[in-house]
DNA sequence: ACCTGAACACCGTTCAAGT
DNA sequence: ACCTGAACACCGTTCAAGT
């Protein structure tokens, strides 16, 4: 009956039951950033994740050892990518710039990565730890003293993830459709009617809002700081 | 039997009820406080609220929309107190960093404030758009022209809240009684064993972080962008 | 070794019922 | 008007049991 012993042996000799897609943590991670993405923040759950999977919610735990080791993977892996090793031909300003440019451009396609990366320590973090270390090589590079390296490099990451903070904020605070300039021109018009005795300043800069756009706001952010660390670019 | 008409009157007139304490949003707010200052950030429950009010949880949201609200409503009681208005005699530089610094305190005291700030937006968001405007207005003192304005606090503000929640993420990292060097000295060594390609300038570095004081590392960086906004104290 | 899914111990929030 | 507390619809996590 069965003319193939070889092809009869493999088919039966183990059940083999290597299924369609073994779980692994990779495709756990891959499938929690684009639950993340298309759910938000609060679409990560052990559930959610586990029927994306076609597996239980304890099947997870077997590859990771719960919510925050996903979630910290998840970030890291959007940070890894979007922090690419320094160009050799720019200056450190430019290199810097970039940098930030990477965190910002990440948080604005994952914002929940910014939620992340504004609530991470630099204890042991890798995501966030990554970000300092490009931007202190780059502070050396501007041959600031030692002693100041630190601050300065700190000064920059505790921008970068303060605006990471905001973003990620703003875009909980919208339904996920609503554009940019929408979104300002109705915080325009909400600060325009605080008490003009006690929000003096921000009443006054309301009407400048729409007109703003947020990476040019972020990197004119990050010069004020450049010129703080170092007066002029060359020295005269 | 009863020889005081009056007295008898007022004891049965109304059954009164008067509690001891009736529940008020105050009493919530102050009551949620002192939860989040002694349990931690996860302390905050419906339950452990209710049970410290002694009543139901159900109680709670008579006075209190939800969660949110309530941990909106602490977070802005205790950035209130922790920003008075600003003095008269002070030069601008200084009333920004005594903004910046009492936003820094109240972290210090309540690190969950930190995480707060780090994840709200200016969209109506009361605590932050308090220290904004505070900024706001010594750097209109400041002199800077308009259309900087804008830019300048909220570089600021960007770096004041990153540095809020990298605080509060600190506190998270340890348990409740280690004291700032026995942090600092556990991460810098920490750092010290990170990959020597990889973590080139955090490697650099880590041997200084045990000598770091926050406070004065956190003043630094404030003025590394004060110095951004307006390169010296008073025109030369 | 890896997966399954019911079960546990929680949450925030609601709501009929009381006073 | 204000409070009560059981109940609902979720969570993250565990773990005996399977393969």
């Amino acid at each position: 009956m069965c003319h193939n012993g070889r092809m009869a042996a493999t088919r039966t000799r183990r059940p083999e039951r290597r299924r369609e897609h073994p779980l692994s943590r990779e495709r756990i991670v891959e499938a929690a950033i684009e639950l993340l993405d298309t759910a938000g923040e609060g679409g990560l759950t052990f559930r959610a994740l586990a029927e994306r999977l076609a597996t239980g919610p304890g099947a997870i735990y077997w590859h990771v050892t719960g919510k925050d080791e996903l979630l910290h993977a998840a970030t890291d892996a959007v940070v890894a990518a979007a922090v690419p090793p320094a160009a050799a031909d720019t200056t450190p300003q430019d290199a810097i710039r970039a940098t930030a440019l990477g965190v910002f451009d990440a948080i604005d396609a994952h914002p929940w990565v910014g939620t992340q990366l504004a609530r991470s320590s630099m204890d042991m973090d890798a995501p966030i730890l990554r970000i300092f270390e490009r931007l202190g090589r780059q502070v050396q590079a501007l041959g600031v003293p030692r002693a100041v390296q630190f601050t300065a490099a700190s000064a920059l990451l505790n921008y970068v993830v303060g605006v990471a903070g905001q973003n990620a904020a703003n875009a909980r605070a919208v339904e996920p459709g609503t554009d940019r300039t929408e979104f300002l021109t109705t915080m325009a018009a909400a600060w325009a009617d605080l008490d003009p005795e006690e929000y003096r300043f921000v009443r006054d800069i309301a009407g400048d809002l729409p007109r703003h756009d947020d990476r040019v706001e972020f990197l004119a952010g990050i010069d004020l700081i450049l010129t703080g660390i170092a007066p002029r670019e060359r020295p005269a």
